[in-house]
DNA sequence: TACCGATATGTTTATATTTGCATATTGAAA
DNA sequence: TTTCAATATGCAAATATAAACATATCGGTA
């Protein structure tokens, strides 16, 4: 497997990634959107997300934006204004959509470490 | 599931892409380049890989390059000169992981079609 | 030995993504 | 009513990635 000794294939990782997309192709959920939101829910800004993501909030901005004009309703709900300057939090139908999409990711870290697994015995003996 | 009606996820596909990469993330081997890899064998060169696909001789030769560089071993043999101006084949080495990439693939397809489907279930009730 | 087409590779150009910047808006609290 | 920080958004600058272009090399075969 990936990172034993005595193989030709011991620098190499199997990755992989996932996400909801539209037809023409457009990206709309992945596993580090499921992280900025995850991170939404809990700072209570999208700010705070993107800061600790490393990314613009321009993007992630950008990014829900999309996102909800493309699945047609709300992921989260926004505020302005007040002493914090505004808030951030999940909807309901954004939890629930999370809440799979978490839910599938674990079923795929399993399907995927079995195969995977598979995958580096085949090659290394 | 997606693609059905009367859900608010009609419009959103599942997708997914795995590869192989080093600690660092550098991409050695995906589906695009197995397909790459594919024509190389078939067709008997880079260049006439690449066409099909339509990406750039230049960089194939380059992805080629990296893999080789990263996995420590030929993936390819490519001969320069000669009528037909040269001639690149897959080797041993490079025949065994491709085949082992591709059945890796097929076993994903399953793994993520069960889970999608759940997926999109859960969410569609 | 001249020719042809693929390999080999540096360099430049084009395209796509992100970031960064600027500026406006909002509304609770001091 | 001033303040403050987050949301909202257009636009320019910076990065990353790939394509295009330009040459050089190579070696069977005509």
């Amino acid at each position: 497997m990936a990172g034993s000794k005595g193989s030709k294939y011991f620098n190499v990782f199997l990755n992989y990634k996932f996400w909801l997309n539209t037809k023409t192709g457009d990206e709309i959920l992945d596993k580090s959107m499921l992280q900025i939101f995850k991170d939404i829910e809990k700072e209570g800004s999208i700010q705070a997300a993107a800061d600790k993501n490393n990314v613009s909030y321009r993007k992630v901005w950008g990014d829900i934006k999309k996102a909800e004009e493309i699945l047609n309703f709300s992921i989260v709900e926004k505020k302005r204004g007040g002493k914090d300057g505004g808030a951030t939090t999940l909807t309901t139908d954004g939890e629930n959509m999370l809440s799979a999409f978490a839910e599938l990711e674990k079923e795929f870290n399993k399907a995927i470490y079995k195969t995977a697994k598979k995958f580096f015995h085949s090659l290394n003996g």
